[in-house]
DNA sequence: TAGATTGTTAATCGATTAACAATC
DNA sequence: TAGATTGTTAATCGATTAACAATC
């Protein structure tokens, strides 16, 4: 195991590169170069065999690197493997759109459960699952090792929710929730769509092309 | 205007600095300083500096930042104030989640046609809109000056739609497809989720807290 | 005025790129 | 073997942090 902690620029490039190489996997590409790679992706090869070799070298001199392969160890890497249990909390539209839309199984999780606190949606089944109300969550925790939790619920609620998820030992958190949230010995993923719209409207704002 | 061009690295702080200051709006809060800021945010007092210094000097030596002036500007310099029109192709799960989410006036942005092939969709309405067929969309953009377009269509067709929008005068692209694009002239902001939830696995998998 | 805090320059740190010997 | 391409070290580039004079 690498302890040496690698650096999150080159961790946030890992599932990209999962994904191209899972793309010449279906296109039954056995063998891919750095310098090829770096022409489908915009990356300078040197960068691409600088991010694997943060982990072992999986390449051969003088051919490549054999895509299955390294397709696999990327995967394990990510620890898409180890499928670990996951819930959603919020079924408003962004929730159900998460839990019908995501592969939850091609990116490590399993979702075992659908909370929310309206009764409109409280036993409604979304994605195969049956919605519960938010008070019987650590009903479900007390029964099945959840490790991960989506938070899809009001700014208000969440930081609530958070702490009773953390207390029945939930230790990442997919974030949408519009907040920065952080806690010590656990991981937060925030996503902010809210942010990512406002980069896109100043760069049409202020376009100035290379 | 900065015509030397600003590093990605600051914009995409900077939404995140205009929520911040929004939240301070909100309570009342007159002026801030570098210092309040960055441990209200993680970041390092001097870094906020340097980053408000890429577009002028917005604050006052001894006093700090005005809150609201701040926000004002940063509001401008992301361009929110001129609202551009756009549009959504796809009115899936995650189409609707997004038209229905999405605050997009107090993004910059205003929402002006749906677009959608399944019959099932086309006709039903959405956040005040009704969607059309995506057969439509040429005619929509031939009367509304449209400058962005919201991509949740599937993969296989979005390389055609973004053509097709390309050719009416979009030139800012919210990209969903999971697929990475770009093309000469044109903005893109692709946003992978499926990215993000394995960066999150990575983390859980990987645990070495520090 | 004295204290606070900016704007800005210089120093440091980290990430990317270039180069090349090792080797398949 | 000769050619290709890796793994890895060294050089460069860019971004972050520190320091401090300017000034409100």
């Amino acid at each position: 195991m690498g302890k040496n902690a690698v650096s999150m620029a080159v961790v946030r490039r890992l599932p990209r590169y999962y994904r191209y190489l899972g793309e010449l996997l279906n296109n039954d590409v056995a063998r891919v170069s750095s310098k090829d790679l770096s022409e489908k992706m915009g990356l300078t090869a040197s960068q691409i065999r600088q991010d694997f070799n943060c982990f072992g070298g999986f390449g051969q001199q003088g051919y490549g690197y054999n895509v299955e392969l390294l397709h696999n160890e990327i995967g394990n890497i990510l620890g898409l493997n180890e499928v670990k249990n996951c819930i959603l909390v919020g079924a408003g539209n962004l929730g159900r759109a998460l839990g019908n839309h995501i592969n939850f199984k091609r990116r490590g999780f399993k979702l075992v459960g659908i909370f929310d606190v309206s009764e409109n949606i409280v036993g409604k089944s979304i994605g195969g699952i049956v919605v519960q109300h938010v008070d019987e969550m650590e009903h479900l925790l007390q029964d099945v090792k959840v490790e991960m939790a989506i938070l899809t619920a009001p700014k208000e609620e969440t930081i609530d929710i958070v702490d009773r998820l953390i207390a029945c030992g939930v230790h990442g958190f997919w974030n949408f929730s519009n907040m920065d949230i952080q806690r010590e010995g656990v991981y937060f993923e925030n996503v902010h769509l809210g942010d990512s719209l406002m980069t896109l409207c100043y760069s049409m704002s202020n376009d100035h092309h290379d």
